[in-house]
RNA sequence: UCCUCAGUAGCUCAGUUGGUUAGAGCAUCUGACUGUUAAUCAGAGGGUCACUGGUUCGAGCCCAGUCUGAGGAGCCA
């Protein structure tokens, strides 16, 4: 029976062995790196050469996968505490070593990205992708052993009027010859749900009426967002977190939010120990390429733990825009939009100087203008703030946004009215407001900027197996 | 979408003021060696210089357009 490699790296009672992986080198003709994708570490398997024919040691190449039969013994040379003393090889597949892409050196991310079928074979990608399912697997742990049911919330929905961004549509009518309706419009009665339909947004809205049968409730799938979007921190696919709790009002709501990046980024460091030694390993070795200033403060294990051990730092955005009204960028006009007054939306270089500058800490930005937020927010009795919350991480930007939700019909349908959101595409959540309504509040995390944060990868692209994002949909 | 930068061998890159046959390291192939850690040593093969057009006696290099990628901005998670 074959064992993976971090089975037999674990157990040192084994003797007789058998494993099956992908080649990462062979040296000498005599040491084969072996991984099989269970944990970064390969297993060495000494071969000796002379038992072989030398026809048959020319196929163990890079990539080729191969079944290794032979002895767990202790290591004679240093990289490693034990070793495969082999006694026979079978080829399961081969790898020519002509067209073979990805070779034992290092390779940008660029051109791993454009062999994103194979590049989960070299060391940062496999760190990077088990990485992700333990950080998934955190998450869904955390909700479950709080309370919270989790809910699948549809994909392909009909109201557009979620707010959140350019939609991707989705039909059936031939493109190059649509039913028309008499004044030469696409016809979507004819359309396969008989209206106009897109790929979601936000599972938000319907998340909400869940809460208010079930009390707590998160999704976890996936989002589109057809916005032109060419960024590090951008796709058009993407997997979102979304909690959605009755009787929950904005302080729960960041109470929540900090306890959750908390917890989950608390279960990656003691789960993803070899992983993350391995990135932040390989990050460090990056960074002492640039030069003094660009180099972070932190490697990627303290910046980690900096966020489980501390307390996030909660600023209203009155607060904020009196600390960057009175920065010194600003007042040496550093910033390319200057903070004048109470009103303006904050730009990337503001969130980045509180954060990154000015706390040196995540910081939840709270109370926005009712005029730069969404439809649902709940209105403070100020009449001009909104109780809706940032959370922003240092070198991410927002890792959550959220809010407390307009519970009040009155006030959510005059808002509607005043943004020309028609009240029949979303009737059944203004019966929310009409039946049983209550305080809530929920939030959504983009799951790929968490695995950012959690790897120190800087490029979004880097930390989903295919990305998605405008004029490019390979794979 | 906007701004900036880039595109030269399979990969990572060098290529001077425009001037003979475009280079290096790694990878590959051949041979040697064999307890190596991205093994080492010797040799060989490998190029539509992103694409299209232009300027010029002559373009990898200059100009225009297009495509692709990166960084930043906007939109946001």
């Amino acid at each position: 029976m074959s064992k993976t490699v971090a089975e037999l790296l674990a157990d040192s009672t084994l003797h007789d062995v058998s494993v099956k992986g992908w080649v990462r080198t062979f040296r000498a003709n005599r040491f084969i790196a072996l991984n099989d994708g269970s944990t970064i570490n390969n297993i060495q398997c000494v071969v000796d050469f002379e038992n072989f024919e030398e026809d048959f040691l020319k196929r163990i190449t890079t990539g080729a996968a191969i079944h290794v039969t032979g002895e767990l013994v202790e290591s004679q040379g240093k990289g490693q505490s034990v070793e495969i003393q082999v006694k026979e090889i079978e080829i399961l597949g081969d790898s020519d070593p002509e067209t073979y892409p990805i070779q034992p050196k290092k390779h940008s991310f660029e051109f791993l990205r454009e062999n994103a079928h194979l590049r989960t074979r070299t060391n940062t990608f496999g760190a990077v992708m088990r990485m992700c399912s333990t950080i998934s697997f955190a998450i869904h742990k955390y909700f479950t052993e709080n309370g919270f049911y989790n809910m699948h919330t549809p994909i392909i929905t009909g109201s557009d009027a979620e707010g959140a961004g350019e939609t991707f549509r989705v039909s059936t009518l031939d493109p190059k010859n649509p039913p028309l309706t008499e004044n030469g419009e696409v016809d979507f009665k004819e359309d396969f749900f008989g209206k106009e339909t897109n790929l979601t947004v936000s599972g938000q809205l319907e998340a909400e009426t869940y809460a208010m049968a079930l009390g707590k409730v998160y999704t976890f799938g996936p989002t589109f967002r057809a916005e032109n979007s060419n960024t590090s921190r951008h796709l058009a696919e993407f997997w979102m977190i979304e909690p959605e709790v009755a009787f929950m009002d904005l302080a729960g709501n960041m109470d929540l939010a900090e306890d959750f990046l908390r917890s989950v980024l608390s279960y990656v460091l003691e789960h993803c120990k070899e992983d993350l030694e391995f990135l932040d390993d390989r990050l460090q070795k990056e960074e002492a390429k640039l030069p003094q200033i660009e180099r972070s403060p932190m490697n990627l294990i303290d910046k980690i733990k900096f966020v489980v051990d501390n307390n996030f730092k909660r600023v209203s955005y009155t607060e904020a825009i009196d600390i960057l009204r009175n920065s010194k960028p600003n007042k040496k006009k550093k910033f390319k939009y200057l903070i004048n007054e109470w009103g303006a939306d904050l730009q990337s270089e503001h969130e980045r100087f509180l954060v990154e500058k000015h706390f040196k800490c995540p910081v939840i930005l709270f109370d926005y203008p009712a005029n730069i937020k969404a439809f649902y927010m709940r209105l403070n009795d100020d009449g001009k703030t909104v109780r809706a919350m940032d959370v922003l991480f240092p070198g991410i930007g927002e890792m959550v946004g959220g809010s407390q939700r307009e519970e009040r019909l009155d006030v959510l349908k005059e808002k509607m009215k005043a943004l020309d959101i028609p009240e029949e595409e979303l009737w059944w959540y203004l019966d929310l407001r009409k039946y049983g309504t209550a305080v809530h509040s929920g939030f959504g995390l983009g799951f790929e900027r968490l695995v950012m944060f959690a790897t120190g990868m800087s490029n979004i692209r880097d930390v989903i197996p295919y990305p998605r994002s405008p004029q490019n949909a390979e794979f």
